[in-house]
DNA sequence: ACGCTGACTATTA
DNA sequence: CTAATAGCCAGCG
């Protein structure tokens, strides 16, 4: 797997061929999230090489509102499997619904069968 | 340019 | 178990 390192200006997303930035390489992690499934910020963060920077991922997920390319943002939790942002969706709700429509348990802001569930980038995408 | 903020995480008490 | 703290780094005023 080619190793990322903080993020390189010369980032080039699958097919955008414009480095955009950080976010660019999140929301194609994101997008590439299987249904079913869920991942954690610190996953698709260390997915990119910023491991610690779980924060960025999550901050990058507020500015993905209103995207055109729909960003999954509802399959990223916390690493507890707890869905931390649901707040920031237009309804709180909506985060919750949306995981059990895709065959997510949801229980109390938190996902059922997490570890199971868990989809993580930095594996799956290895050859990426 | 400087400082604050944040959809996080891991560690320590 | 919960609470507090430090590390993290890109935006924004």
């Amino acid at each position: 797997m080619a190793k990322i390192k903080k993020l390189p200006k010369n980032y080039l997303p699958s097919s955008a061929g414009r480095n955009q930035s950080f976010f660019a390489a999140v929301y194609d992690v994101v997008r590439q999230i299987p249904k079913g499934r869920v991942t954690s910020y610190g996953a698709v963060g260390a997915a990119l090489g910023a491991k610690s920077s779980a924060r960025m991922v999550g901050w990058a997920m507020n500015n993905a509102h209103g995207m055109k390319p729909k960003v999954p943002a509802h399959r990223v939790v916390n690493s507890q499997g707890l869905l931390t942002g649901k707040m920031h969706f237009a309804d709180p709700d909506q985060m919750q619904q949306l995981l059990e429509k895709e065959g997510i348990k949801v229980k109390d802001d938190q996902v059922q069968d997490f570890k199971i569930k868990f989809w993580d980038p930095a594996k799956e995408l290895e050859l990426l």
